[in-house]
Order: structure tokens, then C-alpha cells, then sequence
DNA sequence: AATGAGACCAACCGCTGGTTG
DNA sequence: CCAACCAGCGGTTGGTCTCAT
């Protein structure tokens, strides 16, 4: 019954990834598409899970992802995304498709949180219900079922007219996060995406990650380690390539021993604003290797990206990684749709009732007015 | 310069809903 | 129908870095 195992548990690495597995996963992924997790440690040899090769993925090599500093934008997004969605990551990565789940939790509780609390008290709203950290349950249960219901239905209305600002943000021009609502992408082609700026590849990521590897790694315990540190003489100029699949078919990915890690990467860094990588996408925002242009180039295996920042409409989400991008699609536009109309629907039917219960609503935690107030 | 505390974040853990055989 | 599995999610941990003392 059922199926066999996913993994075996024995002989799974843990711990930070090194950049050779992360060439190794990006290359069968470019080759074949995120999904079918639990045959990538098989298909390529990575000694890890297949849940830990697709949370690497998603939160760290996949192409799209802006990592680093979060921009007042994204806070107020965020801010207003959790007032109404609460501590749902993944539904409210999915308003800021550049980041992951994982990196606006931690940036939620690294920052956000401590923010908030730090303007509760000089507000002097410090009321003890931590409706923002979702620990509001031992105040609830001190108050009548009756009062918790209507304090739940003030605490919707606060969350919509939350999302309603934080849609309304998305008007500010020039705003280089400044990113629309899923719905709204399509409708603003011109609104073109500096991509290795805003979009990092997931080359980039790979190759800003070996450059700090090389850095932070003295000690060179293999072969290609060793030819990465040489790299380090390239004047920052590495280069991807030579990732040969030497069975396409049945995917297994190897990295040819000989040329190691200095001939895998070729990366042409001096100019961030030009950047050749290793991974090409296309005008469609394709994410994809010289291979899939052409089934005859001898140059199998090996990626190119070629950034495009004047390409209009880039949406690296899309492309090759239909599977992903399809499932983004579904949580990012339909959701939206469904609360705007919601929104809309109901703002004035709920105009009415705001008054009395937002004076019920006042016992709450975080209101609207404390949200919106805190920049 | 040493060191301890706090901040940060990548990755792991455990749970859940849906799917498969 | 049911047990096993998959994929995804949110909470938590632990290693590393930064900064104050």
C-alpha cells in the first residue's frame, strides 16, 4: 500500500548548502521544472532530502527572489498584509512575489514586530492584547463569546480597509518595489523590471553566494573548492557553464571533474547593470539554457542568462517554470480578485456599521488607525 | 583585544490537507 | 476505504555576525 519512501533518512545532509549542490539542483531544475521533489536527490546525487531540495529552492535559488533590505513599501505591505492575513506567510509572499515566505517571517519578527511594539508603547497603546503576534486568545477568554464575535467582525472590517491602503500604495510612481498586485501586472507592461537588480537569478544568487564562500573559505578540502579559489584571481569575472547532463533523459546531472567549479561558473560581475550569467531569460521571462534554444548545441548543459533590464513585461515567474508559475498565478491573482471584490462589495454596507463597531472594536489590538499610522 | 549579548537568517521540524496505490 | 506518501506551510532552532562593554 501506499507509495515507497520519499528518502532515505540515512545518509541526508544537513546544513547550509554548498554552492556545488546549488548548481547541481538549479541545473535539473532548468533542465527539468520545479516539482517531482522526491526525484531529485535520486536523479542527481544530492545527498538531501527532497524537502530540503525544494525549501532551497523556493527560498533561496529560485529565479525572481529579491533578497536584502525590505523597502518602506514592502513594510507597509507586510504590515498591512499580516493585520489582515495574520501570520499566513505564504499567502502574504504571495502579494510580494519577489520574496519568500520564509524571508518575510524572519523579517517579520527580526523587525517588524519589535517596530510595532516599540510604537504601541509610545503611542501608549500598550495594552497588553498582542493581537499582532496572534497571543490575543488568554484576553479573548475573558470576554463574553457575544463581544469576541463582534470584536472578530470589527477585526475583518480593520483588515479590509487595511489591504484597501495597502493596494493603494502600489500608486506611488518610481517606486522601484513599488510592485503591483498580482492582477495588476499585466496592465502595467511598461513598468519594466531592472532584472538583475530587482530580479535576481538565481545564478546571481549562486554566484554572490560562492563569492562570499570563497571569502568566508580558507580551507579547501576538494578539488573544486580549489578551483573556486582560483576564481577569486578572475577579477570578478566567474562564469557558469560546463554543467553537462550526461543523460538528460533520465536526468542525472554531473559536473565535469575536469574542468571544475572555475569552468562551471562565468559570471561578469563588474557591471551590475550588465550582467552575463549563466541562465537565460528570454523575452517571455524564460529561464532557460542555450540547450532548450537549440537541441543541437554542443554546448549541452550549459546556462547563459542574459539580462535583459529593457525587456518589457519580464516576469521571470513565468516561462520555464510553468508548473511554479502556474501555482503562482492561482494564489496570486485569485485570491486578490475575490478580496477586491469583497472589498468593493461590501465597503459600503459596512460603512454604515463602522461607527458603533469600531467603538466595540477599540479593545482590540492593532487598529487600522495604529497601522496606518506608523510610518 | 576579548567577550558576551543581541540580531539576523538559512535551514530544520512537525503538522496538515490533498493525492496515490 | 484506508494507509502511506507528497507538497506546502508556519514555528522554531542554531550558527554566524555585529556591536557594545
Amino acid at each position: 500500500m501506499g507509495r515507497p519512501p520519499c528518502c532515505e533518512k540515512t545518509g541526508v545532509k544537513k546544513g547550509p548548502w554548498t554552492p556545488e549542490e546549488d548548481i547541481i539542483l538549479v541545473s535539473y531544475i532548468q533542465e527539468h521544472g520545479p516539482g517531482n521533489w522526491r526525484n531529485i536527490p535520486t536523479n542527481t546525487g544530492l545527498l538531501r532530502c527532497s524537502k530540503s531540495c525544494r525549501l532551497r529552492w523556493t527560498n533561496y535559488l529560485r529565479p525572481g527572489i529579491k533578497r536584502g533590505n525590505f523597502t518602506e513599501h514592502e513594510e507597509k505591505m507586510i504590515i498591512h498584509l499580516q493585520a489582515l492575513l495574520g501570520n499566513r506567510w505564504a499567502a502574504i509572499a504571495s502579494y510580494l512575489p519577489q520574496r519568500t515566505d520564509n524571508d518575510i517571517k524572519n523579517y517579520w519578527n527580526t523587525h517588524l514586530k519589535k517596530k510595532l511594539n516599540n510604537n504601541k508603547k509610545v503611542e501608549g497603546h500598550d495594552d497588553n492584547h498582542d493581537h499582532q503576534d496572534g497571543t490575543s486568545a488568554s484576553s479573548q477568554s475573558k470576554i463574553s463569546k457575544g463581544q469576541w464575535e463582534r470584536r472578530l467582525q470589527t477585526d475583518i472590517h480593520t483588515a479590509k480597509q487595511a489591504l484597501c491602503d495597502a493596494l493603494s500604495l502600489d500608486t506611488t510612481p518610481n517606486n522601484n518595489n513599488n510592485n503591483p498586485p498580482p492582477h495588476d501586472q499585466e496592465q502595467q507592461p511598461s513598468s519594466v523590471q531592472t532584472s538583475t537588480t530587482t530580479y535576481a537569478s538565481s545564478a546571481e544568487n549562486i554566484a554572490k553566494l560562492l563569492q562570499n564562500w570563497m571569502k568566508n573559505s580558507p580551507k579547501s578540502t576538494s578539488s573544486s573548492s580549489s578551483k573556486i579559489t582560483q576564481m577569486s584571481s578572475l577579477n570578478n569575472n566567474l562564469s557558469i557553464g560546463a554543467v553537462s547532463s550526461s543523460s538528460p533523459s533520465e536526468g542525472t546531472v554531473n559536473v565535469t571533474p575536469g574542468q571544475g567549479l572555475d569552468s562551471l561558473f562565468s559570471f561578469n560581475s563588474s557591471n551590475n547593470s550588465d550582467v552575463s550569467q549563466s541562465v537565460s531569460v528570454d523575452e517571455g521571462g524564460n529561464f532557460s539554457t542555450p540547450e532548450n534554444h537549440n537541441n543541437n548545441n554542443n554546448n549541452a548543459g550549459i546556462f547563459q542568462v542574459e539580462s535583459k533590464p529593457n525587456l518589457p513585461d519580464f516576469k521571470p515567474e513565468n516561462g520555464n517554470f510553468q508548473v511554479e508559475s502556474k501555482q503562482n498565478m492561482e494564489t496570486q491573482q485569485v485570491p486578490l480578485t475575490m478580496l477586491e471584490k469583497w472589498l468593493l462589495d461590501d465597503a459600503n454596507a459596512q460603512a454604515e456599521q463602522e461607527d458603533q463597531l469600531m467603538g466595540i472594536g477599540m479593545g482590540m489590538g492593532m487598529t487600522l488607525a495604529e497601522t496606518t499610522d506608523l510610518f
